[in-house]
DNA sequence: TTGAAAGCGCTACCAA
DNA sequence: TTGGTAGCGCTTTCAA
């Protein structure tokens, strides 16, 4: 086992003061003498003394300690979510119990370790969780709060793009353009993300009386591949395609290259994310940025505000982004092409 | 604050049974009669109990956490190690705080709290340790073990794919193939990664007489690509670009597309990793495929040995893996082209 | 098989 | 400003 490490007691005795003394050095806004102060820092120091953050935690009922689940999925998109997450919260001084999960909705026994080690609040990213899940962290007055998703069902905060706008935008800069032949490649389709997605790009384009073709995406770069082929292949081809996320967006981006089609003449591609290799020479896909940091800071402040016991409105925020125009959509408008 | 969560005294209290038999009950091998192993679990059911993993932790001296640290990196073979690391010792038992640095060699800081929180192990990502953090988790008899990097300087473990060798076998394949003007693109210079797999390249074809031209990649995507097209305007253009890992080699590919250059016929390109994107159809990327399962699994369990004070010898641990040959190199050896 | 009590390392109260 | 002491929720010894 373990060396038994160095606990206040050692350090008091060395530095010939109360046991009690030393913990005050160690917690900050206490009142020490500064010359005890130095003493007992040089004892620690010299014992190589740190105090132990879980008995610490047990007595003043506060762990520093988030709970962070978030979906499995092969989107660089959430691995920088991920990075922001982690040092958001390190500069407010919580540490994160990471969790990955392959549900769609959290399980039981993932949330489980979350309360046993008394995080303080929980960051569900690109997931959901069952009802009772939810329950259970309320009745122990764990704040959950959403990332990238939200639910009607279930009374919790979250903090998502306003998905809904953003593809009524996008409906709108290429309804502009001239398409009006359009179609939506979709994510997964019980997630709200893809959902919203395609509701605020049809509405707009039903109420211009255009109909937008679907196809099933499932978030994979494959399945848009797919999707694509279908669409592509149509005796009336579209001539723009939006796809659920940037994966998406490659993936129909690669589908007509390989027909041979030419990108944006033949046919426009619209993803969203601004993940990193949307920005590539090769892709220079056109794509709605979501505003990560700013989302990552809400979400973080929204917690911590709920943690603190400070009252916020469980309102799903949402924040807006903007259109980041490439070169696989046409550049100039050209109306009634 | 948090609402005081139900304890095992009030267990006890509504079973009637003493606290000491709850946490009997609560503890897997201990000898309570199913009778009462009953009435306690009901009781604790209707009450909500979960045993408090800090207390457990502090009388126990043992966490069942894992610290996990992880260089940001923008590549997504990383996010599948980390779901790979969290499911892995999830299934052992074992729980993760994660932590995500900026910097190539982790911070003081930046270990302090696995430290405080007792973690039972370290397992470092991509980065390296300062050579005195190493001294104070040794001192602390917490077992750290390196992924994908080694440091002779350091008395670490470690598991990495044997890049070296790797990298040697590319150069064969290459070779055989009948390329004579090679070059490597480098990633980020200091990393071990890195230099064996330019060693291991530059060894096999110094020993054939064949020289190689080296240019910085940085691992990013845009170093490659810039590094690429230095490597492409030359007179002598190479017939063949190694890439330090596959997101290299795809700035490689997008930057020899650029200059409208076919591949494999005008440049082959090679990667390492086998990141999904290399199978994408647009890339269809020649790699070396890293056994992550394997790393991740011997990781683990290397550690577990260690946490368990198996004796395990120090040497580095480094596995094989394979090349998976695309559309990136030519299929059929051609000597002599 | 069960209960009482000690103690893990810490903070926080009360006295001095 | 400091020290003594209680107690956070748990496991574990020792007795019964």
């Amino acid at each position: 086992m373990k060396k038994k490490s160095v606990n206040a007691m050692e350090v008091a005795k060395l530095a010939n003061v109360s046991q009690s003394t030393v913990s005050r050095v160690f917690t900050p806004g206490s009142n020490v003498s500064e010359k005890t102060k130095e003493k007992v820092m040089e004892a620690a120091s010299f014992l190589g003394y740190r105090p132990n953050a879980l008995a610490r935690g047990l007595i003043m009922n506060k762990t520093n300690m988030v709970g962070l689940a978030m979906r499995e999925i092969q989107n660089p998109f959430y691995h920088e979510v991920l990075g922001k997450f982690t040092k958001g919260l390190r500069e407010k001084g919580y540490h994160v119990l990471f969790v990955y999960t392959e549900n769609d909705e959290i399980q039981q026994e993932e949330i489980t370790q979350f309360l046993e080690y008394n995080v303080e609040g929980v960051i569900v990213t690109d997931a959901l969780l069952s009802s009772n899940v939810v329950t259970q962290l309320q009745e122990s007055n764990i704040p959950v709060i959403l990332f990238n998703r939200y639910s009607h069902e279930l009374s919790c905060h979250s903090v998502s793009c306003d998905n809904y706008s953003a593809a009524w935008q996008i409906a709108d800069y290429l309804y502009e353009q001239g398409c009006r032949r359009l179609a939506y490649i979709t994510g997964r389709k019980n997630t709200s993300t893809s959902q919203d997605r395609q509701r605020g790009f049809c509405d707009y384009l039903q109420a211009k009386g255009v109909k937008v073709i679907i196809e099933e995406g499932n978030y994979t770069y494959e399945g848009a591949y797919k999707a694509a082929l279908n669409l592509l292949k149509r005796n009336e081809r579209p001539e723009a395609i939006f796809g659920a996320n940037d994966i998406t967006a490659l993936g129909a981006l690669d589908a007509a290259k390989s027909l041979q089609l030419s990108i944006p003449e033949d046919v426009t591609v619209v993803g969203f994310d601004n993940i990193e290799m949307a920005a590539w020479p090769a892709n220079s896909l056109t794509t709605w940025e979501q505003p990560v940091d700013e989302m990552v800071k809400i979400t973080i402040e929204t917690l911590i505000n709920q943690i603190n016991k400070k009252q916020v409105d469980a309102k799903p925020k949402l924040v807006s982004g903007k259109l980041i125009k490439r070169d696989s959509t046409k550049k100039s408008k050209v109306v009634d092409k």
